[in-house]
RNA sequence: GGCCCGAUGGUCAAGCGGUUAAGACACCGCACUUUCACGGCGGUAACACGGGUUCGAUUCCCGUUCGGGUCACCA
């Protein structure tokens, strides 16, 4: 059995059996319809908006069907390999609320099926491998770069149909065993390629579980399969890693969907059950009237930590993407405010197979509305947070005056019946909250139109604030000033004759607004005087009057 | 270029043989309001094109166009 004697020669060491392996890694016990997935990253330390979408639609499936969800590293490239990328990656994930069942977990790992390392999975690939070999159904390759982009040349010239290293162009694919031997013994590099079984013509159909049936060419190409470092390709560790985690559904980005056919080929050859697929389709961005997949060079908010950046609460990001993943979520969180997402009635099939814009308005307005119902305090913590990270001098601002920011977003918050719906990110607070703070107050005195620089003194300086003053006695102090001076008690009355008034109490309340805040829109204003405490209320008051004279 | 996927308002999208073609975001307007924001009401705006099939196509089929993906010892 020539193939024996390659099999030694090529893999020396003592590998576990493919039914040693059957065994070491049984069937799961699940419950009919729980269904096992994962999330599959290399551990780049750069977190994709679109990996997240898909990891959060793998995790979602799990739940829902009350199956499992496991993380795989995928380091077979070394040279994307980044120091600390698997520590920062799964940070970043469970920041965003992914927490895989089983896998890595920061500093161990769980679960019955690992390890969970491609790198630490080496023998097992080995031993597929070599059963492959033994079964003639995969052969080594000894050409080389250079030789490769030779045949691609030749390819290119002689039009072929299909380019690839296969059929004809398989060089090595029918080398002798002996002669294969004696290559490796001579230590030329080799891979380890499928001798594919795939036929000119014949095609394979498969159903997606978001696209439906698909028709497609066998593959035909002798597809690499172990490197020359012996490392498995993508495409083989998929097939033997997802088999014997025993995966149900493979979902991943759209980019895959071309090749499943060798995929399948794949499963097929090493005598496993393929799993199903579900190809979501990636997140785009519209530049110049066209779309195209979000880049991780060209746009910032690619990155996840781009969103963190920003100030966005990790649930709205979430929450967004659930609008992408189905467009009935949002009724259905509107009827269900504090549900979590894996009750969502989800299912794969209404996914959406066409590309979605990632549009960063929608997020805003998600956004909004996460934050909005969130108390005072609890807002303040979070923007607290959020700045001792991305904005050290508003931190320290803070920490100035412990609490104080929880007393300014509780205005127009805590107890409203509607609470504010202005703040989209954290980042937004200081500007929001800026003339709270006499570091960062801006003593501008916008006017409105119907108000005279005369007018407005006058009202300064006839204005008299009281602390002690509940919300009506002190909005009767302003309307008696306004009528004093002019104007209309009520816009009502005003609009009935204008002529009669200089203008409304919104005007004269505008100037003090003003005064006291640097704008001319602002949350409840007596609210914020109590916040701002009587003698700062007048000392603002007192500087604008000055002002203007 | 071969293969594959996709196409409903500006965006996300329901609908899948007969509908006044939902809804959300954005935009505009109205009312409310001491400002703003929210909430409420109303409005502008869409089935890519050409052929079939059918009594009838946004829905089914075929082409075209456009967009996207893929053709590595990267994943």
């Amino acid at each position: 059995m020539p193939n024996t004697a390659l099999a030694a020669a090529l893999f020396p060491n003592s590998l576990p059996t493919p039914e040693e392996l059957e065994a070491r890694y049984p069937a799961r016990n699940l419950p009919e319809g729980a269904r096992v997935t994962r999330f599959a990253p290399s551990p780049t330390g750069f977190l994709h908006i679109g990996s997240l979408y898909t990891a959060f639609v793998n995790q979602l499936t799990a739940r829902v069907t009350g199956g499992v969800f496991f993380l795989r590293v995928e380091d077979t490239d070394k040279k994307r390999e980044v120091e600390g990328g698997v520590g920062s990656l799964l940070k970043s994930l469970a920041a965003f609320g992914i927490v895989p069942d089983e896998g890595q977990a920061m500093g161990a790992e769980t679960g019955a099926y690992g390890p969970y390392t491609q790198s630490r999975r080496r023998d097992i690939y080995q031993a597929f491998a070599k059963d492959l070999l033994l079964r003639g159904l995969a052969y080594p390759c000894f050409c080389t770069e250079d030789e490769l982009s030779d045949l691609r040349e030749e390819q290119e010239h002689e039009g072929a149909v299909q380019k690839g290293y296969w059929g004809k162009w398989a060089r090595c694919r029918d080398l002798p065993a002996d002669e294969a031997i004696r290559r490796a013994a001579n230590g030329e590099a080799w891979v380890l390629r499928l001798r594919s079984s795939g036929v000119a013509d014949k095609r394979i159909a498969f159903t997606d579980e978001v696209r439906g049936k698909i028709e497609m060419p066998e593959n035909m190409l002798d597809a690499v399969l172990l490197k020359t470092d012996g490392v498995p390709t993508y495409h083989f560790a998929h097939a033997v890693d997802d088999h014997l985690m025993r995966t149900t559904h493979v979902i991943r980005s759209e980019e895959w969907l071309a090749s499943v056919p060798l995929h399948l080929q794949l499963f097929s050859a090493c005598g496993f059950k393929a799993p199903k697929y579900a190809h979501i389709s990636a997140l785009m961005k519209q530049e110049d009237g066209n779309k195209r997949k979000l880049s991780k060079r060209k746009d910032p908010e690619a990155a996840v930590s781009w969103f963190t950046r920003q100030g966005y609460p990790s649930y709205a990001v979430l929450e967004y993407l659930m609008c992408l993943i189905s467009s009935q979520f949002e009724d259905w969180r509107r009827a269900n405010p504090a549900a979590l997402h894996e009750a969502f009635p989800f299912t794969l099939k209404k996914m959406s197979a066409s590309g979605a814009l990632f549009d960063p308005v929608k997020l805003i307005d998600v956004s909004k509305g996460v934050i909005a119902p969130m108390p005072g305090a609890e807002l303040a913590a979070r923007a607290g947070d959020w700045a001792r990270e991305f904005d050290r001098q508003l931190a320290d601002i803070l920490a100035a005056r412990p609490g104080y920011l929880a007393q300014i977003l509780a205005i127009d918050r805590d107890g409203a019946k509607k609470p504010r719906k202005d703040i989209s990110r954290y980042g937004e607070v200081r500007e929001y909250a800026s003339y709270f703070f006499d570091e960062l107050f801006t003593p501008e005195l916008p006017l409105p139109d119907s108000v005279t620089n005369a007018d407005a003194a006058a009202i300064l300086g006839e204005y008299d604030y009281s602390a002690e003053d509940g919300k009506d006695a002190w909005f009767g102090r302003i309307r008696d000033l306004a009528v004093r001076l002019g104007y209309a008690a009520a816009p009502r009355e005003y609009k009935e004759t204008p002529a009669a008034f200089k203008g409304h109490v919104g005007d004269v309340s505008a100037v003090i607004r003003a005064a006291v805040t640097g704008r001319l829109n602002t949350p409840d204003l007596w609210s914020i005087c109590r916040v701002l405490g009587e003698e700062r209320v007048r000392a603002r008051i007192a500087l604008a009057a000055a002002r203007l004279v």
